[in-house]
DNA sequence: TTCAGCCTGTCG
DNA sequence: CGACAGGCTGAA
């Protein structure tokens, strides 16, 4: 489900509530799940304070003092300061710091938790084969990614060995506001174009942040609060609509089993 | 590079 | 009922 700009907008909203704070108690509610994830035990982290929230990619990392957790939200994790009945039945985790508490829920449960090295989170087996991030990524870089590469635009974006943090939401609409062709291959790409499409990606990605991500199925924030960026989608989500600049029709396609919307006039091939 | 598989829910 | 869903992995 979540993408970039929604775990951003979790980390925030995580930070201003639990840093510093003490992690006092932890259930496991759904221990099959735990052990999937091969998590013997949560012992490490009790008692100690959360020092930090970090986010690389899709990904984000808590530090507590001894040991570091690390979350992939997978399509369908979200983490709640409260319990309501209707998720009950979804829950994986309940952390409690001091006063507050934290449940993590999965409904289709392909997320990923696991302990990691607080001093070297980076190095961690899952991280360390990210590539960069795409809030943090110079220009210089991407340009770099995108020559040294020749598959189409759709799986370079998508692709989070290379560039970490875009899903289907945000390439779509970031191949739309280029006016980029996602079946286009790398090498194809202009200068023009490739600098088109790395400033329209951080003007994206800091735009949806900026609304909280994007709410079109399953998204809610800490509160339970849906993202307000769904408002701005242009191509995701609306194959056969009009397109809000020409009034073709929205072309729907799979690239890499991965369904894709786009504009047949505005991006052409 | 493709494609089933991991799971659960919803929509047509 | 089948197709599809903000993701990703591992095997052919």
């Amino acid at each position: 489900m979540p993408e970039l700009p929604e775990i951003e907008s979790i980390k925030r909203d995580l930070q201003r509530a639990l840093i510093g704070k003490k992690l006092t108690f932890v259930s496991i509610k759904n221990p099959e799940f735990i052990l999937k994830n091969k998590i013997d035990s949560l012992k490490s982290i009790l008692e100690t304070k959360l020092l930090e929230i970090k986010r690389y990619g899709k990904y984000l990392i808590f530090l507590f003092e001894k040991e570091g957790i690390l979350f992939h939200l997978g399509m369908t994790g979200f983490f709640l300061f409260f319990l309501p009945k209707i998720y009950k039945k979804y829950l994986i985790l309940s952390l409690k710091f001091q006063n507050i508490n934290l449940n993590y829920f999965d409904i289709r449960k392909f997320s990923k938790i696991k302990k990691i090295d607080k001093f070297n989170w980076r190095e961690n087996k899952e991280l360390k084969r990210l590539g960069k991030d795409a809030l943090e990524i110079k220009e210089k870089e991407f340009k770099a990614l995108i020559k040294n590469n020749k598959r189409c635009i759709k799986s370079f974006l998508l692709d989070q060995k290379v560039l970490a943090g875009l899903g289907n939401i945000y390439t779509d609409e970031l191949l739309y506001r280029a006016k980029i062709n996602p079946f286009k291959t790398t090498d194809s790409l202009s200068e023009e174009e490739i600098k088109k499409l790395f400033y329209e990606m951080k003007n994206l990605l800091k735009e949806a942040i900026s609304l909280k991500g994007s709410s079109v199925k399953n998204f809610i924030n800490v509160k339970g609060n849906k993202g307000k960026f769904q408002e701005k989608h242009m191509v995701y989500g609306k194959k056969g609509k009009e397109c809000l600049r020409c009034g073709s029709l929205l072309i729907y396609k799979k690239i890499n089993q991965r369904g894709t919307t786009f504009c047949p006039v505005c991006q052409a091939f």
